[in-house]
RNA sequence: GGCUUUGUAGCUCAACUGGAUAGAGCACUUGACUACGAAUCAAGAGGUUGCAGGUUCGAAUCCUGCCAAGGUCACCA
């Protein structure tokens, strides 16, 4: 049994025996000491006041006779206000070193329990940026996480490769794209389609505000504009309408949204073609992120699902028609509107789809629990989609869950595509790995490496500050991204947590081999030893916090307190040169756990650790 | 307007889910390389936790009401 359940459960003990009172063991409020106060670990005695009907000075001198004169690695105790302060010994936190030195792996074995967790879900007309940097790796750090802990993960993506995006494209290129390919323009594939999304964008453009200027375009205007109103604010708000209702190149990717639907074979080639093109890119900004895929699911194949089910629920009287025909579903108990289902002509709308696809996927892999990584403005959506599962009585119902994650804003405001404020995924790479070099150029730390490993370094440094800025901020949060501050290399961040591991390879190169048996017998631990060695403690519980809360951020700051301490462990102790053989024993030990925490820890955030930088 | 999320140092974020004097980094001011790597360490300054009430031995955290910002309320995805 570890210290800290020890103290819990011998506090309830305690209790018991002394005040004659029964607690849950669970309901025992225990945290790390401060720094200021003696001690390791502190009981909160506040609590027992009532049951033991004395002062909390009391009731902390009571209880810390108890707990010291009973366990042996419990040696003392002092009471500051309500807080009960006790110190483990330090055989205690040696033992427990050498118990994790000897650990093969931090990773827990297969346990049979299985979670899908879906991530990117990017479309195709566009090509990757920032807000879909946060969301791959929110979801690959989640992936990672519960492998950690011993589930199989089904790591999906769904690629929403139809609909009228796709189309503006190839319309695009069709009517001015003379048959270029990206290779003949010279550029990245996902980016030669997502400049024909711009071009037709352009094309669009240009016909409505001639439009705007003649008769037919005024004289709606007119008639409709609310009044006082100016011209350019009616037209930015009528764009759509003209889109679907007048515009000529509208109405031509309309149709040929229209021939997709019918299987055309010229269209269904150009777009087979096209959205190649935007796998081949796409594939190449994973591979740089480090970053891959169990399964595809594409929107294409899933788009009709999910009817059957409607159809299904319809006769269970979850659902009910409309007298146009259309299927809509009555939430209003559940505080939640009325929502559509199935369109008046019997298509499908985007939760039909979901509704489809959740099904779908279970009957593929068995997931009882799935995991959407999505950005909060679906919040709502979601809500509603799992309680249209609850109510159909999915058996995974329960098991679905939103990783919802607010969206990046940058220094200047929001990104928006039409003013061209979009930080695309492969420029912020290259940014941050040319940053990364410049700077290990100026320390010099790589003399004498080749060209290739050089590479490889700057590469997961730049990585290493870029993913570690993102992944620091709580998910939930909305985050206001710095491009100067994500590649910082300084303080808290990615790089700082490389060195300290490159530190501690250095260390362990210079030292050789090292017999690390004695260790045990190194008795006068300094703070900052017993500082890291608590920290390294902590490991499994804060995993499973992260995983409890879909939320890798834990992990990022728990990483960073470690990495700070074992700098100034580096700084205030000898370990080479220590003062006695144990002690450099110890030391090395102590190196050796540290570099394997902090190397299993970062590659949960899906972050390398480089051997020299 | 309804529902919902957020508001902490000049800036970017923490605070282990109700615990002790609210902590880090950046920026700013100092100091430490003849020490195992200075991408480091040490120190200084910086706060009425949006505001006002309430619950509690104890509130940044829970409740209520305001204020501000975001999201969402499509037969879009």
């Amino acid at each position: 049994m570890n210290i800290t359940e020890i103290i819990k459960e011998g506090t309830a003990l305690a209790v018991k025996e002394l005040y004659n009172h029964e607690i849950n063991v669970n309901d025992v409020n225990i945290n790390s000491t401060r720094k200021e106060f003696d001690g390791d670990y502190s009981v909160v005695v506040f609590p027992f006041t009532k049951v033991a009907r004395k002062k909390p000075e009391q009731i902390g001198e009571e209880l810390g006779k108890y707990l010291v004169g009973k366990y042996d690695d419990l040696i003392n105790y002092n009471v500051i206000k309500g807080f009960l302060n006790l110190e483990v010994s330090n055989k205690y936190w040696n033992q427990y070193l050498s118990q994790v030195a000897e650990k093969e792996t931090f990773k827990k074995p297969f346990h049979g329990e299985k979670i899908m967790i879906e991530f990117s879900s990017p479309n195709t007309n566009k090509p990757l940026h920032l807000g879909h940097v946060r969301n791959i790796l929110l979801g690959w750090s989640s992936s990672k996480i519960y492998e950690a802990l011993g589930y199989e993960v089904q790591k999906v993506q769904v690629i929403n490769d139809r609909g009228i995006a796709i189309c503006k494209s190839m319309l695009a290129w069709q009517m001015i794209g003379k048959g270029e390919t990206p290779k003949e323009a010279g550029i990245k594939s996902d980016h030669y389609v997502g400049k024909w999304y711009v071009e037709f964008e352009k094309l669009f453009q240009a016909e409505y505000q001639t439009w705007q200027k003649t008769d037919a375009g005024q004289s709606i205007f007119l008639n409709d504009k609310k009044d006082g109103q100016e011209e350019a604010a009616f037209f930015k708000g009528f764009k759509n309408t003209y889109f679907n209702e007048h515009s000529k190149v509208g109405a031509d990717a309309k149709a040929m949204l229209l021939k997709w639907e019918d299987n055309d074979d010229d269209v269904r080639s150009l777009w087979r073609k096209m959205n190649g093109w935007v796998y081949e890119g796409f594939d190449t900004t994973y591979r740089n992120l480090g970053i891959e895929f169990d399964k595809l699911y594409y929107e294409s194949d899933t788009y009709l699902l999910g009817k059957d089910i409607i159809e299904d629920g319809l006769s269970k009287e979850i659902f009910y028609k409309k007298d146009d025909g259309s299927v809509w579903i009555d939430l209003e108990d559940a505080k939640m509107d009325h929502k559509l289902v199935l369109r008046r002509d019997g298509t499908s709308v985007y939760m039909t789809q979901d509704i489809g696809t959740a099904e779908h996927r279970f009957q593929d892999f068995g997931a009882k629990r799935m995991v959407y990584v999505v950005a909060d403005e679906q919040n709502y959506h979601f809500k509603v989609l799992f309680e249209i599962m609850r109510r159909m009585s999915a058996s995974y119902a329960d098991g679905l869950f939103h990783l919802s994650y607010g969206m990046i804003d940058l220094t200047t405001g929001k990104m928006k595509s039409r003013e061209g404020t979009i930080v695309d995924a492969d420029d912020l790479m290259t940014e941050v790995i040319e940053a990364a070099r410049v700077n290990a150029l100026e320390k010099g730390g790589l003399e004498g490496l080749e060209e290739a490993r050089k590479k490889d370094v700057y590469r997961k440094i730049g990585l290493a500050a870029l993913k570690f800025f993102i992944i620091k901020v709580n998910a939930k949060k909305r985050m206001i991204f710095n491009p100067e501050e994500s590649v910082d290399l300084q303080g808290n961040t990615g790089p700082y947590i490389q060195y300290a591991y490159v530190r501690i390879q250095s260390v362990l190169k210079k030292a050789g081999e090292v017999d690390t048996s004695i260790a045990t017998k190194y008795e006068n631990l300094g703070v900052t030893e017993k500082e890291l060695i608590g920290q390294i403690y902590r490991l499994d519980e804060i995993i499973r916090m992260s995983a409890d809360q879909f939320d890798p951020s834990f992990l990022a700051s728990y990483c960073y307190e470690m990495a700070k301490t074992y700098h100034r462990f580096n700084h205030d102790h000898r370990i080479i040169k220590a003062e006695s053989e144990e002690a450099k024993a110890f030391r090395i030990r102590l190196c050796k756990v540290t570099g394997k925490v902090l190397q299993f820890v970062m590659e949960l955030l899906g972050i390398e650790m480089p051997e020299r930088m």
